[in-house]
RNA sequence: GGUCCAGUAGCUCAGCUGGAUAGAGCAACAGCCUUCUAAGCUGUGGGUCCCAGGUUCGAAUCCUGGCUGGAUCACCA
């Protein structure tokens, strides 16, 4: 707001002594850097060829006019091109003043109508979540909190990849081999259980092609003409012909996995508007490439396949159709989109998935746009990139994922730990326990991960698990605990306080008034999060805030050996970051305690 | 090979719509609990911002070329 004016009164003065006109938005007004004196920056560099003079004398000229121009401005310095100016002391407590009585600040007022359609999550139903897909959910619905904040119309969609080959081969080798077993049989959770028959019938499956491999079978075509591979596919003929059996088994295994998705994703505190099934949707966009066809857009192979030329596009040619008629992964995610925008006309159609989707999402672009769609620019890739191991990347045959459950087991064990050394639970009930350790642990977890810009690669290692000091979730949430101790600690209700605190009377360190420039900051950076989809900016500026509030905590008394006055100005201070911080971290899909 | 993304302290990451002496956390070392929670705070050491050019008063940031790593280019999803 201030900087809005200082630019404004900058250019008065670049008009009034070099009769040059700059318009407003052309200055460079910064933070001053906390090593030298001042509030706001304005750079004068640019400015040396209006007044043809040296740049720290133009700084002087400048700094003399705005500081003679403007009330809310007690001085300034030269340094180099630089001219640092200073605000007023009273300026920052009537900011704070008018800040703390703004409802739900920071974030929109009101919810715009049109829809904002966000794809995450989105499973295959042959095998438990792990670290990877935990970044997905993650992501996403922070993303959507992040969204809502700037007054998007969020709508949540998880598409599961409830059909194909890959579920065919759990259900096969539980056919085999499972006898009959289930969850309540075998004490699995449902998704595990799935897990273990994939895993089973690709060990079968090697075991058949090393034979096939030493009998004189190429690598390729043992892998292709294994007899269990062929079983496979036979039953996804069965599954795409309705089969009674086969639907029945599909069915059954497939309810069972949801069954333990549903405990995973409750547990992680993800959650959506709508669930779509792709044996629902698989054959929707179809009839889009029928279309095309006859527009003279795509075109056919002599076997029949249908094709898209996007050569021009600097891209390849692509398949839409098998040369069998039926459809590929592109022509669902056509249709998919196709009846999105039909139901929602949406302002955005944002797809959270993993960047080795990049290209697949380009070509989804380009295609729309050629059949005709005018709206092909609402859809929008969030790619992410991939969560690596210190030995690489997570490979499933390999054995070297990082399961969601585990983990989120081990955290809670690690958070038990750590807490009860620190002896600070004495008098917790078993149940409040129970909650605290979850939401550190949680907390941990999904700080960790947010905090990476979702663009980059991270690396997980799990030796190291994850760290309770520094820039993590627990010291967050540990700053916010403190927070509410301190609270507890006083007589009067911060409402009250809010109430009665009198602008005359306060008098604020340099310490609150670096506080009150952070606070200042936040609705920027909610907007600044939902510009870029990054949950990334709330967590650094949460750690930032914290950071400068614990430096506040331990060098200023709050409510010992101060004046009551004081004292209440500090309480609301500390409340009102407190309730910043809670924000951040809501945003972040981050619970926070009032104890720890 | 084509396309895309990344490369910043020993490690994990900020900073990237150009601005002052490049920042955090972890790890290492030295301090701080007789004041509100020490999961905290303070301090020290640690850098060829991958390399080379270019643009600019000014480049980690923008442009070009190269090097390294990753992703992707299926009648898979």
């Amino acid at each position: 707001m201030i900087e809005k004016t200082i630019a404004e009164k900058a250019a008065e003065a670049v008009s009034a002594l070099y009769r040059a006109n700059i318009a407003a938005e052309d200055f460079q007004i910064e933070k001053t850097n906390p090593e030298f004196e001042g509030d706001y920056t304005l750079v004068v560099f640019p400015l040396a060829r209006f007044s043809k003079k040296p740049p720290p004398d133009t700084a002087k000229e400048m700094g003399e006019y705005l500081v003679g121009h403007m009330d809310e401005l007690s001085g300034f310095s030269v340094v180099k091109g630089f001219l640092n100016l200073s605000v007023i002391e009273s300026y920052w407590v009537d900011l704070f003043l008018n800040i703390i009585q703004e409802e739900n600040y920071g974030f929109a007022k009101e919810i715009e109508k049109q829809p904002f359609v966000i794809e995450y999550s989105s499973p295959n139903t042959n095998k438990p979540l792990h670290l990877g897909h935990i970044r997905n959910n993650l992501l996403g619905y922070s993303i959507a909190e992040i969204m809502k904040a700037n007054g998007k119309n969020v709508v949540k969609i998880n598409l599961i990849n409830d059909r194909g080959i890959h579920i065919c081969k759990s259900m096969l080798a539980w056919q085999k081999w499972g006898e009959g077993e289930t969850p309540e049989s075998s004490g699995l959770k449902g998704d595990h259980l799935i897990g273990k028959y994939y895993v089973l019938f690709d060990q079968m499956h090697k075991t058949e092609i090393k034979e096939m491999v030493h009998r004189g079978f190429t690598e390729k075509d043992a892998i292709n003409e294994a007899p269990l591979m062929q079983a496979a596919r036979e039953m996804l003929r069965k599954w795409e012909n309705a089969d009674a059996d086969v639907l029945d088994i599909w069915r059954l295994m497939n309810s069972w996995v949801y069954e333990g998705f549903d405990e995973t994703y409750k547990r992680l505190g993800v959650d959506f508007d709508k669930t779509n099934y792709e044996s629902q949707t698989y054959l929707q966009g179809k009839e889009i490439v029928e279309e095309g066809l006859e527009k003279g857009v795509l075109y056919k192979k002599p076997d029949g396949s249908v094709w898209i030329d996007l050569t021009d596009e600097g891209l390849d040619q692509k398949l839409l159709l098998r040369s069998d008629g039926t459809s590929v992964y592109m022509t669902q995610d056509i249709g998919t989109a196709q009846r999105r925008w039909d139901e929602f006309h949406p302002e955005k159609l944002l797809y959270v998935v993993g960047n080795e989707q990049i290209y697949h999402f380009d070509v989804l672009k380009k295609v729309l746009k050629k059949l005709g769609r005018d709206w092909a620019g609402i859809v929008y890739h969030l790619s992410y990139g991939m969560v690596e191991l210190p030995h690489g990347r997570m490979k499933s045959r390999e054995g070297t994922v990082v399961d969601a459950d585990d983990l989120m087991d081990e955290m809670f064990e690690t958070a038990r730990k750590t807490t009860e050394e620190l002896g600070k639970t004495g008098d917790f009930s078993e149940e409040e326990k129970k909650s605290l350790f979850q939401m550190i642990s949680l907390g941990a977890l999904k700080y960790y991960i947010l905090k990476v810009d979702p663009r980059k690669n991270m690396l997980f290692n799990p030796e190291e698990s994850i760290d309770f000091n520094g820039n993590t979730g627990p010291f967050i949430q540990y700053t916010y605990a403190r927070i509410q101790s301190v609270l507890r600690k006083s007589e009067k209700g911060t409402a009250d306080l809010t109430q009665h605190l009198e602008k005359s009377s306060i008098q604020i360190t340099s310490g609150e008034k670096q506080l009150i420039q952070m606070i200042n900051g936040f609705p920027q950076i909610v907007a600044q999060a939902g510009e870029n989809y990054s949950p990334a900016l709330i967590a650094n500026y949460c750690f930032d805030l914290v950071k400068e509030y614990n430096h506040y905590y331990q060098s200023t008394p709050i409510l010992k050996r101060v004046e009551p006055e004081v004292a209440g100005f500090r309480l609301v201070l500390s409340h009102f970051t407190g309730k910043i911080i809670k924000k951040s971290m809501r945003l972040l899909g981050i619970d926070v305690p009032g104890r720890m």
